[in-house]
DNA sequence: ATGATTGTACTATATCTATAATACAGTTTA
DNA sequence: TAAACTGTATTATAGATATAGTACAATCAT
């Protein structure tokens, strides 16, 4: 199926999160091979050239490599995956506040609305 | 003061989120006119017309209107603007989860690290 | 060995974005 | 009344982005 894209931002850039969140988050295992240029070119609806781009970007953080002419594959590294997981992790926790601070809630009260929700969610989505 | 502007998405949708914050979060009063287009764009360090662009495609949500020669006015509608916090908010909220979600980790899970968080700000940021 | 697959590179083109530089009609201000 | 300011419009230019199409050398599978 075609990922979820907008035309808000560069669509490379958002293959590059997708990509780094499937490796961070194990729907890729490390040291697996991962699918060719024109394969995830073709699943994500885009161009390879685009693919191309994401994922050579996507080498630098060290989360992938590739080998010239077999493939490209998940690191090794289980200490580094666990460390950009919770990095990750902790920079959406500081972004998500300051929104919300800057909307004009404090650090309580949107904890209460993230209560509120998990706790609407929980007995069912309607009301 | 320049605006905090990245690069990696337009120029003139960051514009937007800013100013819609601003009258959102109560920067500018309801009724209130705000500064020139000009002044604006002086103000973010941004050339007018990516300011005029931002300005005009904001007017669209209703948060905002332009009279011809005399100014932009924010909203006289106060129902309109707590309507539009309380769905920001929600938006964001669903955004973070999902991210987290995403990242593999649980509602629990995720509302666990934001306590954490939290209780480590409250005692200092320092640790 | 042969053919398919791999990452990579290159050119070309179209669109979107951002800036610069003006211009104008109506309103406000002094 | 005259000058300054308002939103708006226009043209031009430069850069980033996305796609299309093609190519190549090394490796892998059969």
């Amino acid at each position: 199926m075609p990922w979820e894209l907008d035309n808000d931002r560069p669509i490379y850039l958002q293959l590059m999160e997708r990509i780094q969140h499937d490796i961070i988050s194990g729907v890729y295992k490390p040291g697996d091979k991962i699918p060719s240029v024109r394969d995830l070119a073709l699943d994500a609806a885009v161009n390879p050239n685009t693919m191309q781009k994401a994922l050579s970007e996507l080498e630098r953080s060290g989360l992938l490599y590739s080998q010239r002419t077999s493939g490209r594959f998940i690191t090794d590294d289980e200490k580094l995956l666990k460390k950009m997981k919770m990095d990750l992790a902790s920079e959406h926790i500081h972004q998500f506040f300051e929104q919300m601070h800057h909307l004009g809630f404090s650090d309580d009260e949107t904890l209460e609305m993230i209560q509120d929700v998990l706790r609407r969610e929980q007995y069912g989505t309607d009301s």
